[in-house]
RNA sequence: GGCCGAUUAGCUCAGUUGGCUAGAGCGCUGCAUUCACAUUGCAGAAGUCGGGGGUUCAAGUCCCUCAUCGGCCACCA
């Protein structure tokens, strides 16, 4: 044994012993019980950062019930991080010189395609390297074709129950990124620009943005406002810089009389808050911008100017007109911001798929509510249940190639089309059909668009355990409420692991990721899709700040792992964090659980030691006194054990390892070991043994947060071709 | 505007049923050390637990209020 523990020559060996001799391959045991995570899939692309280190939560619960006998199932993936990648892809094309418009569709999804295949293995390397009790035999990827069958099943599902549809709303549309986003993606930052009142027609109102006058198809007012009950419901002339036109007045009480002059123009294609008004009041919608950020043709002598340089020239050309009464020069509001490319979003009418949440979100509040699903820690229920009450209908069409394609078809339809609604011109089918029932041709064209990403992932636990079975998983129907025949899944494997026992994420995306899983997960499966929540916090920099690349505060895990163990770095990360809460991360912190690492090779390093002597010597001398040390040693590490599984049961990871930390460094070690090493060294056989058992105990404890360590010291002691997840099982509660 | 979190030693933070002289990591001071470990041991300095009020035999811990910082959410032209 050396005299210091040195994780680089040991960790990366281990951990091929263990993958090779398959202690984290999972199978299905009826003798054991479940226990199963699925690993938020990271992003297939890139390398992991500090935040996915905090997934260390979920190894500590895995080789923790491991440890006491179940039968575990961790699961990784990959996930394809539609708008990420081809964000980094685009960025890539860039430097060459091109854009994705220089290519056709199927061009530029097998050139991204390959651009991640050739990053692929990073992120699975990075994992490894953390210790991850990954099964690797089960991983998964959003692209592989099962998942890709199954998220078509669910959309398919989605829609026979009438919980998606076609319709063209106002969205959040990037034209820079030429994709729309859900209100989720949307970055709302706060700006100052011009207010601009100016003369409309007999009134005076306010707006930011004159360049929308052109798309103006009402003037709202509040109903009550007596300045202008005359005039609601009548038409008004108004003059413009292409012309006169008419609108008419309508009463809506969206409208805050308090606010500029309690006169709002209405432009439904280019504001959500007038598109709300103009469905109220039956206002037709005129697009003026174009999903390329420019004025279109109906706006004259402005077409084709992108929408900042036309409101500067429009406000320009009405101040000339001596039509702008007045400017408010520092206004203060928030606009919706691509959290992608950071750019404003246009708010443009778009046809597109929508989910409907209403029923799914009332379920899922249900299923939390009632402790179907628990939350820990506890105060995120509130946030959780918060979350899914705000949820609006989800818009899940993407107009970018990589990701999966929305399998839907539009026939030509000659015939009928103008009496059909929207949603009945398309047909939803995992195949492409043969013949359209409505005209009888068969001309279909799929859409272009491809899913929102988190539209996949929220099926990832049960897309990934129901592609798990060996066999092909069978196929079994039933009945949903509405008369609607569905296929559910029903294979051993997806059977004995779900629901699944926990699912473990950073708290900030609840809201993206879990919210969703859970409503995706009950209607697909009828089942929740895990029992337990736990959510972690993020980590900071050591002042506290977010990490971020261009403060240029972020830290590799890689590189803390490569410096000082990645033992050292999972429990720096766990060591006195607050479950739940963001946590500082500085190096002194890992340096210093470096040394409690080194600490516990250390105890092993003398208990070993002196059981060579004791072999090679025979030195055995039972002494039958036995000492008030040795009960006071018992009783305390009794106790230890007791605490330990109250904490780890109940989610208190950080409590449960600094009970060990004190407990084998500063009672095992500076304590007892000192009193008893008189005996030792003299060949008191009894005192050794208990210290050995003792610290056995210890290991096994300190495993699921320090696996390389625990491992390394009980080789030495057991040998190469033992572990300390082969023994485990049955004996952890008698050690 | 609403909700949530934070405010404890120089720095970063624990402290979940209210209870013995308030803890850890790093840093600091002094001493020790061929005997498992200097990635060590022993000893020590250091905190009016954000301010104020209240409940209680007893509050960092519960209640009210104020202040500062951070996060999330919200339809205001």
């Amino acid at each position: 044994m050396d005299s210091k523990y040195q994780p680089l020559l040991i960790e990366e060996k281990i951990y091929q012993y263990w993958e090779k001799n398959g202690y984290f391959t999972a199978k299905v045991n009826k003798d054991k019980k479940p226990f199963s995570i699925i690993l938020p899939p990271p992003n297939a692309n890139a390398d992991l950062h500090m935040g996915h280190a905090m997934y260390v939560y979920e190894d500590i619960m895995i080789r923790f019930h491991k440890l006491i006998g179940d039968e575990v199932l961790w699961l990784p993936g990959a996930d394809h991080a539609g708008i990420e990648t081809q964000f980094v892809y685009e960025k890539h094309l860039k430097k060459q010189g091109k854009s994705r418009f220089d290519f056709d569709r199927e061009t530029l999804f097998k050139d991204i395609w390959n651009f991640v295949e050739d990053n692929r293995g990073k992120m699975e390397k990075q994992l490894k390297r953390l210790g991850f009790a990954l099964d690797w035999s089960r991983q998964k990827y959003t692209m592989d074709p099962e998942i890709i069958k199954i998220v078509y099943e669910t959309f398919e599902k989605l829609f026979k129950a009438d919980l998606v549809y076609r319709a063209k709303k106002l969205v959040n549309y990037c034209t820079y990124c030429g994709t729309s986003f859900s209100d989720l993606e949307v970055v709302y930052k706060e700006r100052v620009d011009p207010l601009y009142y100016m003369k409309y027609g007999p009134f005076i109102l306010a707006t930011v943005r004159p360049e929308t006058k052109f798309g103006d198809t009402a003037v709202a007012v509040h109903p009550d406002d007596k300045r202008y009950q005359q005039s609601i419901g009548k038409e008004i002339e108004v003059e413009g810089l292409i012309g006169k036109f008419k609108v008419k007045v309508v009463a809506d009480t969206a409208v805050d009389p308090k606010f500029g002059t309690g006169v709002v123009k209405v432009t439904p294609a280019h504001d959500f808050d007038d598109y709300e008004i103009s469905l109220r009041h039956n206002l037709p919608m005129k697009q003026v911008i174009d999903f390329d950020g420019r004025l279109n043709e109906l706006t004259g002598k402005y077409q084709g100017m992108r929408v900042k340089a036309a409101r500067e020239q429009v406000a320009n050309d009405l101040k000339n007109k001596g039509w702008i009464i007045k400017v408010q020069e520092d206004y203060t509001h928030r606009v919706g911001t691509c959290y992608r490319c950071g750019r404003v979003l246009e708010p443009l009418p778009k046809e597109q798929w929508f989910i409907k949440v209403a029923s799914l979100k009332k379920k899922a509040i249900t299923l939390i509510e009632s402790g179907k699903i628990n939350i820990y820690p506890s105060r995120f229920k509130k946030i959780l249940t918060q979350i899914l009450d705000n949820f609006y209908d989800w818009n899940i069409s993407r107009q970018i190639v990589w990701g999966i394609r929305i399998p839907a078809y539009k026939c030509k339809l000659k015939v009928q089309s103008e009496k059909l609604k929207v949603e009945e011109k398309w047909f939803v089918s995992i195949k492409k059909p043969d013949k359209c029932q409505i005209c009888g041709e068969c001309d279909f064209k799929q859409d272009e668009d491809t899913f929102d990403t988190w539209f996949s992932s929220a099926q990832w636990p049960f897309a990934t355990l129901a592609s798990c079975s060996n066999s092909k998983f069978k196929v079994q129907s039933s009945k949903l409420n509405n008369n609607v025949t569905i296929k559910q899944f029903n294979n051993d494997f997806f059977n004995y692991f779900y629901p699944t026992s926990v699912m473990e994420t950073g708290y900030d995306i609840f809201r993206a990721w879990v919210s969703r899983m859970i409503m995706i997960g009950y209607f697909t499966t009828n089942q929740v899709p895990f029992k337990n929540v736990f959510g972690h916090g993020m980590v900071r920099d050591r002042k506290g700040q977010k990490m971020s690349k261009s403060k240029g505060n972020v830290t590799n895990p890689m590189m803390m792992a490569d410096r000082y163990g990645a033992d050292a770095l999972r429990i720096a990360l766990i060591f006195e964090t607050k479950e739940g809460g963001d946590l500082s991360f500085a190096e002194e912190k890992v340096i210093g659980m470096r040394n409690f690492i080194n600490k516990v090779w250390n105890i092993g390093r003398f208990i070993f030691m002196n059981l060579q002597v004791k072999s090679e010597k025979l030195k055995i001398k039972s002494l039958s006194e036995k000492s008030k040390v040795f009960q006071n040693l018992e009783k305390e590490f009794k106790e230890e054990k007791k605490e330990y599984f109250k904490y780890m049961k109940s989610y208190q990871f950080s409590k449960a390892l600094g009970l060990i930390y004190e407990f084998l460094w500063h009672r095992f070690a500076d304590y007892y070991i000192e009193q008893l090493k008189d005996k030792v060294i003299n060949g008191n056989i009894e005192a050794l043994e208990l210290l050995r058992k003792i610290y056995f105990g210890n290991l096994k404890m300190l495993h699921p947060f320090a696996p390389f360590v625990t491992e390394a010291v009980w080789q030495v002691f057991n040998g190469k071709q033992n572990s300390i997840l082969k023994d485990s099982a049955t004996q952890f509660f008698n050690f």
